[in-house]
RNA sequence: GGCCCGGUAGUUCAGUUGGUUAGAACGCUAGCCUGUCACGCUAGAGGUCGUGGGUUCGAGCCCCAUCCGGGUCGCCA
């Protein structure tokens, strides 16, 4: 639908050759003005693309234009001389013969940049003048595509009938996870809201309340510092749950609705459903990683069982893994010098390797601490070949599987093994429930303490905590954590246990969680869902490499809001309404009396 | 909070061992140019070198402190 109003009859997406001869009315923002004497161009400029506007001896009409200044102009829609086509633009063999130009929103100061190549200056200028940042067409045409794959997202979980609902953003502070963004009550003096981390709890909630299949775009709120992939302050999930359902329901729909955006939207091949499942402890040994990049084909092999009783005393009794690069052999000595250095600041002691020679005999400082049969062994185990290189990682359990992962990645990376022309997607499947605390030894929940158990009471009564499998699962992409969920504990006898496990008492659950302990008293269906994150998601479909370019005002790494100044100081007087003394810091009260 | 990198014209950057008046490109201003689309040509304006202190005959450069930005570790159930 388009409506013709004073300010224009069309826009710069209407006009093709279709149009020659007619005179039209275009508003837009002047992107450049080039000035040839006798003639004179400006690139006008809309929402929806840019049209040639020519000046034949009537410059007047040029009065008061400059860059980037909101202009309306009316006049006949001409076709271009072939030689003067210009193929970058979906007008480029018409062009606008002005007549009459009115100045809608003058440009009165200088600006802070050039709006073609905005994306070229820092990013704090861009986001003071985000407004500005936003008219540069890469910037503009990412909000536009945001804006469509969430469209989609709706229309598709509809389709499959799923009831988006929405659920409280002034919320309550949860005991359990990331920091919260609290807000004072005025009314209850000394307490606070929340914004919520995520629905979770209400979600869940309403599957107790009947509602079948719930989705939501939902706004989600973590006061944790930023990173190039993680916004601070606010982020978008697609967040899914569904009643009566299995983990094999939630993989059927989530897969779904996945590969449909990834469909209409990807710009590279990608893994079809349904997605290869690995499970966390294949993961954490072949991958280094519970997000594992599967664009790169090395892969971890473990040879602790070698080294056990070995002269060599960094991989004795250690755990030990070992990593092949085909083809490595060449690479000059800085490039061995290089990984080593690398491993050195991740914190790593050392990164042994050796080079397999033309007669399979190995070079390199690791040979000489192998036994008899080792070398058969490491060639089967590692499928080694002549001009591979291996590198082993050893340390505790934990750090070789961490530095491992690092490793992999690393010298992937170096060589240039990721195929970066593909979407690599797996779901990573059976998380541990517990994990050890480091400093007490006590089983603690490893991620969601509301996950269904694998084997639920039973499991928990018998098995070691650290062998309890929770119902829980992340979809993965090209090394990025895209979707998390799980099925439910729904029972409120085995949450009582689970919790137990890890040192809470029934009254702290009944505290702590109140609502969903009070809810799966009366007839709690089973459910499980999970939660896609937007923003990343379509960091990966546009590749972008910092998820600042797919949000339209996003916080600073720093998470201020450059543009509106957030956060702010307040009056007094709202102070006081909330009942809010805000105390000085040490180091201003240090520079008072200095 | 720790670590790494950075802060010089409106913007993006260069600036040698510490040494004359701190440069370039783009943008801006003025003039010329009838087919450009990153138009071209000529001229010009524009800088507390993030801030404060120190060393020195002399600091954009060295030292100390501090502020700001980006990345990263912690953190992100």
């Amino acid at each position: 639908m388009f409506l013709k109003n004073k300010y224009r009859d069309h826009t710069t997406g209407m006009i093709s050759e279709a149009n020659i001869g007619e005179v039209v009315r275009i508003s837009g923002w002047v992107e450049n003005i080039r000035d040839h004497g006798g003639i004179k161009f400006i690139d006008l400029r809309d929402h929806y693309g840019i049209i040639q506007v020519t000046f034949q001896n009537n410059e007047a009409l040029l009065e008061g234009i400059n860059k980037e200044c909101a202009v309306s102009v009316e006049g006949k829609i001409l076709k271009r001389d072939e030689s003067t086509f210009n193929t970058k633009i979906s007008t480029g063999t018409v062009e606008l013969e002005a007549e009459k130009v009115d100045i809608l929103g003058k440009v009165s100061v200088q600006l802070p940049f050039e709006v073609p190549s905005s994306k070229e200056s820092g990013e704090d200028i861009r986001l003071r003048y985000r407004f500005l940042d936003m008219r540069n067409k890469k910037v503009h045409d990412n909000i536009v595509f945001r804006s469509q794959v969430m469209s989609y997202m709706r229309e598709q979980m509809t389709e499959m009938g799923f009831l988006e609902l929405q659920t409280p953003i002034l919320s309550t502070s949860s005991p359990e996870g990331a920091r919260d963004y609290l807000i004072p009550s005025r009314k209850h003096h000394g307490k606070f809201y929340a914004l919520p981390q995520a629905p979770q709890i209400f979600k869940q909630l309403y599957m107790v309340s009947g509602f079948d299949k719930y989705f939501q775009l939902a706004p989600c709120f973590r006061d944790e510092d930023a990173r190039a992939d993680r916004t601070p302050g606010e982020f978008y999930q697609l967040d899914m749950e569904m009643s009566f359902a299995t983990q094999e329901d939630v993989f059927a729909a989530g897969e779904k609705v996945f590969a449909a955006v990834l469909e209409k939207f990807g710009k590279k091949e990608y893994t079809h459903a349904p997605f290869p499942r690995i499970t966390f402890e294949e993961a954490m040994l072949k991958y280094g990683s519970d997000k594992p990049d599967l664009r790169n084909p090395l892969f971890i092999v473990d040879v602790s069982d070698l080294f056990i009783d070995s002269e060599f005393k960094p991989f004795a009794n250690k755990t030990v893994r070992a990593i092949r690069v085909p083809k490595m052999a060449e690479k000059s000595k800085s490039f061995f010098k290089d990984m080593e250095s690398y491993a050195l600041s991740i914190g790593m002691k050392g990164l042994g390797y050796f080079k397999v020679e033309e007669s399979m005999a190995f070079n390199g400082p690791i040979d000489k601490f192998l036994r008899d049969g080792d070398r058969e062994e490491l060639i089967s185990r590692c499928a080694l070949e002549a001009g591979d290189v291996l590198y082993f990682i050893a340390d505790n359990k934990k750090n070789a599987e961490k530095f491992a992962g690092q490793i992999r990645t690393e010298v992937a990376n170096r060589m240039g093994l990721i195929d970066e022309s593909r979407f690599e997607i797996c779901w990573i499947v059976d998380f541990p429930m517990y994990e050890e605390d480091e400093e007490t030894g006590k089983p603690i929940f490893t991620h969601n303490p509301f996950s269904m158990p694998q084997g639920e009471l039973e499991a928990l009564n018998t098995k070691n905590p650290c062998d309890v499998l929770a119902w829980q699962y992340d979809v993965v992409c090209n090394g990025v954590e895209l979707a998390s969920g799980a099925v439910r504990n729904h029972d409120i006898d085995v949450m009582v246990k689970a919790f137990d496990i890890a040192g809470y008492t029934e009254e702290d659950v009944a505290a702590k969680f109140g609502a969903l302990y009070s809810a799966f008293k009366y007839g709690a269906p089973p459910h499980a869902g999970m939660a896609f994150g937007i923003d990343r998601m379509i960091m990966l479909l546009l590749d972008e490499e910092s998820i600042r370019e797919v949000i339209a005002f996003p916080l600073n790494s720093n998470a201020q809001d450059l543009l509106l100044g957030a956060p702010t100081e307040v009056t007094e007087q709202q102070l006081r309404e909330v009942h809010i003394k805000v105390r000085q810091r040490p180091q201003d009260l240090k520079n008072q009396q200095n």
